[in-house]
DNA sequence: TAACTTCCTGAGTTTTCTTAAGTAATATGA
DNA sequence: TCATATTACTTAAGAAAACTCAGGAAGTTA
């Protein structure tokens, strides 16, 4: 079969959640036969499911057909029953760990904690324990959320301030010791992109930035991960703030990281309240008693400018914060938000969009899981022969 | 034909230069008929032309294969004998006019150079007057490159500062009025940027930023530009500097654009230099003289900012810089380069490039006709009487 | 001239998608 | 209840594009 209907089928057998062969032919513009064949070699390869209940009368449309004639169509959605990825997310502090199907519907939700280790051999003994435990073995691949800079070709990390052993460890290698069957490497922010798409299908273009520890982004353009020649994308945090004279932890001076990260923000706290504890809940309370201070405002100005020049010059209108902004006062996302709608350009012909939402590594790892290791793509342009 | 394989090959021919049958079949992996049968196609609507020249034994790939055996290939190259294209760059000053082959391979040359009239009107009637001169009158299409911001889908301008008329004209119905067949909008700096990804073949990845009456850029990733959902992109000259309080044609206030234009470029340095001429050449010698000053470091610094964070975002390693900037001393350029370095966060893991080049906008637009004239219309497009 | 190498092309096969036609399952109405 | 309309799915035949195989063409080497 061709790889890319396959890929198109299942694409859109996601967005529409359930479907019937002929609305998948219907929508993707080929023929019954086509979808056909293509939906019953992903329900038989397992991708897909039947959907036994009763098909919804009320049409995929909307409202204008009450009671559709004719013989009702067999209904088909992502299979949702039998977990397929071992999802891994490698935290900073925690390592979390889920079985998932291919059709993941709902928030986060791992099934393990367990704090994250300070060495490649802890934390693959940690996994040995675990694994174990748990009811499944065999799994179609393990698919893993890193933070920091990561090749995802070579599976390397290249650089990961908070978590260096990663840096030397060859991590797909590690967890090929606990679970046999493909690994595939995701950057944390790549993740949590793609799990926002995931989970609202109809957001094809955006700019996601996570806040926490550092400050990172991805770019979703035309429902596909922004792709690029280098292990660096998205790397919002790093864009260099003038007249900012502190230290970053990837070695420059001024990143808009060192301001709006948890830590940042915090120590900036500090600076300006020497008298209150230097906790996230006592900044949380400053800002709902005393609004959005100079210093706080300057912080969101900074990345409010970084982010309107990423959606000036790749060209979008819709951003996704999520992480640690979004648990502050509602204050703070409104004085953001209209930061950057003063520095995007778009803002002046159109609407541009800020919104918040929850974390959803999870989904992000499914996302990559179907589309690394179910459609794997059958490389077609192959690099000159000598 | 498969529009897919046409479109490798054609690409491949041009990154190649010359080569044969085999050679095309060898380095895109298919198999020889199948290239053949393309190139026959392609050869007979009139794409490409065998090259009779002498076939270079010295072999594509280099030096080891001496004399080779067997028999010699007919090479074949994109056409370039005869005019398929009408170009037009409409600039804010001059418009300037030339018919192109498909396989351009020189440097931007213009038949015919005109001042920009103010109206609509008047600029139809000077094409018409132009068109009246050629010799050739029917062409495959018709590309016009317009500064501003441009919606190449619907033919519309939405904001052009600087040539406010074309805002509200419709430029493809315009531009029928003188040549049949179609007529395609292309942004600016995008023509700029394929055009120099269409003279360097080998430059797949880049950010190219043009300094001129304003400052904008366009992102060639993997070999294509990229696409974007916006009729915007690339605005990199309107990312807000913090502390910067010039106001913006585009209506904001603190953009990059309002420091490193030329314009801006002059009205700094007459700030600073009230006794000098404010021109290009007395800012030119002033820089001579007497080094990269306050002032023109900070401008610098700005513009750097803003490409480096563009970098970091979009996950790139060269930056190709074309206009204004480029015919300064030499320090500027330096000066520039090391500010981006300072930035670029690929810096601290490999090489980060800052060229300058040309601007290239006829080759873009042959580009743009072969992208969007000449794959899609498949059958239409048929041996012509030249 | 014979042997060898490489290039190009024609013939038949495979893959993949389409159209067309037939069967199945439901609602509607006499 | 039964015929009819409508929609869903399946099977069969055909078309397009790319592949393999094989043979002729056009050179070099010995």
């Amino acid at each position: 079969m061709g790889r890319l209907n396959k890929r198109a089928l299942l694409d859109r057998l996601h967005r529409l959640g359930t479907a019937s062969r002929a609305d998948l032919a219907k929508s993707l513009g080929m023929s019954q036969p086509t979808a056909g064949k293509i939906a019953d070699e992903l329900l038989r390869a397992g991708v897909l499911e039947e959907a036994d209940l009763a098909p919804p009368r009320t049409a995929v449309n909307g409202a204008k057909a009450a009671a559709r004639l004719g013989r009702p169509g067999r209904m088909l959605r992502l299979d949702r029953s039998r977990p397929r990825f071992m999802a891994i997310q490698l935290g900073v502090t925690e390592t979390r760990l889920a079985a998932l199907p291919v059709g993941a519907d709902a928030e986060d939700c791992w099934s393990v904690r367990l704090e994250t280790p300070g060495s490649a051999e802890q934390w693959v003994s940690e996994l040995r324990r675990v694994a174990g435990q748990l009811p499944q073995k065999k799994f179609w691949g393990v698919l893993v959320s890193v933070p920091g800079l990561v090749d995802e070709q070579e599976g390397k990390v290249l650089f990961s301030p908070n978590l260096h052993w990663t840096e030397k460890a060859d991590l797909r290698q590690l967890v090929g010791r606990v679970w046999k069957g493909p690994v595939a490497l995701v950057q944390e922010e790549r993740a949590l992109a793609l799990g926002h798409q995931y989970l609202t299908p109809e957001s094809d273009d955006f700019l996601l930035v996570d806040f926490g520890d550092g400050v990172g982004g991805a770019v979703i353009v035309a429902g596909k991960l922004h792709a690029n020649p280098l292990p660096i994308s998205g790397e919002l945090g790093h864009t260099p703030v003038l007249g900012n004279s502190r230290r970053c932890g990837c070695g420059a001076t001024g990143c808009v990281e060192t301001l709006v990260s948890t830590r940042g923000l915090l120590e900036s706290f500090a600076e300006t309240h020497a008298k209150s504890p230097k906790s996230w809940a006592a900044l949380g309370a400053s800002i709902a008693e005393h609004g959005i201070e100079p210093w706080l405002a300057a912080a969101l100005e900074a990345a409010a400018v970084a982010i309107a020049g990423a959606l000036n010059v790749i060209g979008l209108r819709h951003v996704v914060i999520t992480g640690s902004l979004t648990q502050l006062p509602p204050a703070v996302m409104d004085y953001l938000k209209q930061a950057i709608e003063r520095g995007a350009m778009w803002a002046r012909f159109g609407r541009v969009e800020v919104e918040a939402a929850p974390r959803r590594r999870a989904a992000g790892l499914v996302a990559v899981g179907i589309d690394r290791l179910v459609l794997p793509m059958t490389g077609q342009i192959r690099p000159q022969a000598s």
